[in-house]
DNA sequence: TAGATTGTTAATCGATTAACAATC
DNA sequence: TAGATTGTTAATCGATTAACAATC
């Protein structure tokens, strides 16, 4: 069980998650070894940029053959928590809300889903999954005694920093922001982000300069 | 109608997304003036970056007041496609698609979601909002007519690059891409990415960095 | 062995930040 | 006017790519 020496890059980290899920199924496929040049090839990058970020990594290739995409998918899950389970709580039970309690991959990829709070009392004691909506007045006191780690912002934009300022008041240790707002949180907290409706306009912008610059 | 000049950093383009739901917030609070320095304490960054993003764009700001908060989110807005309406076609009817299909947001920021398609026999005539779930056969001939320009895969990554080139050889102009998979598509297609799953992993790793650095 | 592929250093490229003259 | 803020240039910082000796 080594410790990382040194803070990782986020562009790093982010491609980290790219190389496992393509690794899976390389080896899922049977394959044993791969190149770094095969795993470029496969997602748009550099063999060099591959070498690059396995060289932050706790293991070592071989000459000729490559990498052992087993031993490659373990060190890479390990970096990602992958042996891990979080408990998080949801917050906000609209579409989106509830889409990721029912979606049972995050559940198989160690994150354990155990609550979800709605402040509209029409929705307040629904049942999404295996879960009840709870109200939000339960919030705080139900992600301290559960000691969820994880809580995931599904509100809409105007009371998402509140919602944050309350799940890391109640001890949360990282919030997943899904909603299209900035959060703010103290530097001991981690936070990341996954915003559909930007990414849909990043993909408006790219599409009318696709169309501009045409043959 | 001013044409774009130059091809943009896609980190301006992802900065624009949150510049311009900031300051729609900012101006519907009845603000009218904003200075780059308000607008970087916001949303984590320096006042430097903000100007240097903003000098992209096709207007000035005043000295001693800063930026007219209207007039940058009409300029945003157009720069990200605001004024467009997008046909969009979501592929897969599970809970994150039908999440995608019943999410009002989208519609209201011109992403016209007019159809929806799944593999699965059992949700195929299942209604989804005002839509009913078509069959996959049904998916090139139908987004070709309708000229869609925007296909959601929100399917499992095994088939996501089978549906991305069908989508495409439908004539879609632009891929979201919601499954854990990377997706390749030719240079004339625009592409951008949300996925959840790697947000959650990147959050993981987030947490254990902090909790073995901390204090 | 010969040749393919790693690991790593150095070079390039691009993005962020600092600094400051211009301006209102 | 004095002073705050822009717009832009130059400096710094960081990330990607190229290159190549080491290695199997």
């Amino acid at each position: 069980m080594r410790r990382i020496r040194k803070e990782l890059p986020s562009t790093v980290i982010r491609r980290f998650t790219r190389y496992m899920s393509h690794l899976q199924d390389v080896r899922d496929s049977g394959t044993q070894w791969v190149s770094s040049q095969e795993i470029a090839d496969a997602l748009g990058l550099t063999s060099s940029t591959v070498r690059q970020d396995f060289s932050h990594l706790d293991f070592s290739g071989t000459s000729r053959r490559g990498y052992n995409v087993r031993l490659v998918c373990e060190v890479l899950s390990r970096i990602l928590g992958g042996d891990k389970v979080w408990k998080s709580a949801v917050v906000g039970a609209g579409n989106l809300g509830t889409a990721l309690v029912l979606h049972d991959e995050f559940r198989g990829q160690g994150f354990d889903i155990c609550c979800i709070f709605d402040s509209d009392r029409r929705k307040v004691g629904k049942t999404v999954g295996s879960l009840k909506v709870q109200p939000m007045d339960k919030m705080g006191p139900l992600v301290s005694t559960l000691r969820v780690d994880i809580g995931v912002i599904a509100v809409p934009p105007a009371v998402a920093q509140s919602v944050a300022d309350l799940l890391i008041l109640a001890g949360v240790k990282g919030l997943l922001n899904l909603a299209s707002t900035h959060i703010t949180v103290p530097e001991r907290i981690g936070i990341a982000e996954a915003r559909i409706a930007a990414s849909l306009q990043e993909l408006s912008h790219a599409i009318m300069m696709k169309s501009s610059l045409g043959s």
